[in-house]
DNA sequence: CTGAAAGCGCTTACAG
DNA sequence: CTGAAAGCGCTTACAG
């Protein structure tokens, strides 16, 4: 590797000064036509690089945004992530993606290399027990934060969630009408917004349909397909079985639903499923899954777009703005039948 | 937000030069004992964050690596990047994540970026259509690759992938051996290195065993769960339909199977299916698959490794390794079925 | 429209 | 063991 080509190679070649050089290349207007093509044309030729390193250093922008949630493997983010990178991409923001699989050092760590990095903002799904003193950490530091799929409490940042009470009732109440009257709950916890959220739609729905919520019923836990498909155990073996049961998400439906078969019951007919997130995989399954969508799509857009709009200096109010759930009905949810 | 805390904040404060201060935060030898604890507390208590930029700019290390893939939901590339992970994670090196979704011009920008990052390092599973020369760009340029899952020609780095001619062979001499005379192959493609040896691999297992190939029996494309789902039809529709199908990977296998049982044949019975990665899913699936396992771990381990060794100055020899993979019999595959 | 000079916040010889 | 000074490669007022 020959001599390290920088902005001082283009000026002293071209006989003009650095400063005219960074102008040029940035294509500032205050730079003559004929000199910017000259110059321009001259780096591209000598293959001249960039170096975000020095130019951040001294604008303290770095172009960089990070990106961190719980599994990015997760097919439910993974929806979230394509739509924050096609968002970002078109404003020419680099990201940064994370794990933090629900551990506090693991996110401490990445918000703290972000702020290292001089990162210009941070979209994140907080890992469980996050304190807001750590967002308000990032903020104080200049590395201004907007949350998705879950909030914190006493954190004054934007929030983007769907409203998983009012999704989580959709669901139910579909299969209170159809005579469902043993309804389980399989998978979520109750330590984070979403789980306690989704659990309090169902016991409503439960509720204001006068049927009874048995403990028993909830199977609190799994939210993989694997655990969905080991919960199938626990969910069979239960006294007075269900005939029909909610789950956390389609990867824990999906993994139920294995089960249920892999014991000899066919889903959607001996029990009834529902799912929660609308994966594309859901319309695949099979039987083809009853699910409710949460706008994944919309929560990453929208995620993306407001951090821009802080980064670009535009004022934005903190706070939570749910998105609005659909019920998608499809083949794994029927009548009830009592055998 | 106050005052920007820097080196010299904790310098003057303490009464020591920039150096010492810089020394201590790096537990350098040099610095004694007390006075080291002394800086270290101090940066602790005001809150001093270490500014990376600016030391990247001095050492021209920047502690960043980058990985591109095709797409990292895809969970086949997910099971390498979470060993990468943990593999980068012991040795402090931050990672950028991208997907090119088979896009030269989305790599190149990626490539780019590093570059202007000043990244030390890159591993990538190369675009349809990279050329060698996107690869020594990099590298005349400091960046070192590895890659990873598909070879490039004339580029000499390291590549860690698993024997594909080999492993499909696995999966076809099964079927055989269970008396399948026609066997499809579906998905896949010609344009990247995986693609061609794995057609090769079947291809020969059929000679081997003295059994026609017939072209029509190929299905190349498909490579995810939808496309192996809408493939099912072509598939089915097949004159001397074949009792056997040998499938580009596990997700286009799964989405096959759920096709032939949407069409009311039993995958497993009226048609065997055989995926390829040996996913986490592959054994949960309905009926579990018989798969050929790729080794996707020991990918990501060995080309972190290697990269970190370019990184630290070791010797490192270009040219593909091949790793071996394994035939995993489940219940997808059966004695062929003639009705 | 262009140039000379200062400075972003570190690290690294070098001197003591 | 510690300090003074130069320099990494940019950008930004400022002057002309």
């Amino acid at each position: 590797m020959a001599q390290k080509i920088k902005l001082s190679t283009i000026a002293e070649a071209l006989n003009v000064s650095t400063a005219t050089v960074s102008l040029a290349l940035r294509d500032s207007p205050l730079v003559a036509d004929a000199t910017r093509e000259r110059i321009k044309e001259h780096a591209r030729t000598i293959g001249y690089i960039y170096n975000r390193r020095a130019a951040s250093l001294r604008t303290s922008r770095s172009g960089i945004v990070g990106v961190v949630v719980h599994d990015i493997m997760n097919p439910f983010f993974a929806e979230i992530l394509r739509s924050i990178e096609s968002e970002l991409d078109r404003s020419r923001q680099t990201f940064l993606l994370s794990n933090h699989y629900d551990q506090l050092e693991k996110q401490r760590t990445f918000i703290d290399t972000l702020l290292q990095l001089g990162a210009d903002g941070v979209i994140m799904s907080p890992a469980i027990g996050t304190p807001a003193a750590d967002i308000q950490l990032a903020e104080a530091n200049g590395l201004p934060a907007v949350l998705i799929a879950r909030s914190v409490e006493d954190a004054d940042v934007p929030v983007f969630r769907g409203d998983d009470a009012y999704g989580i009732g959709l669901a139910t109440n579909h299969l209170i009408s159809l005579g469902h009257r043993r309804i389980a709950m399989i998978g979520g916890t109750d330590q984070t917004s979403t789980g306690r959220d989704r659990y309090r739609g169902y016991v409503m729905a439960m509720e204001a349909a006068g049927l009874p919520v048995e403990t028993r019923w909830r199977i609190p836990g799994p939210r993989t397909k694997q655990a969905g498909f080991e919960a199938s155990q626990q969910f069979l073996a239960l006294k007075d079985k269900p005939t029909a049961a909610v789950c956390w998400n389609d990867l824990v439906a999906i993994g139920l639903m294995n089960g249920i078969a892999r014991a000899g019951l066919v889903p959607g007919v001996d029990v009834s499923v529902t799912g929660y997130d609308d994966l594309e995989e859901a319309a695949i399954a099979t039987p083809a899954l009853t699910t409710v969508w949460n706008g994944q799509r919309e929560v990453g857009r929208r995620a993306a777009r407001t951090l821009l709009d802080r980064l670009n200096g535009v004022e934005v109010h903190g706070g939570q703005e749910l998105i609005r759930p659909e019920l998608h009905v499809r083949q794994s949810t029927g009548k009830p039948v009592e055998r």
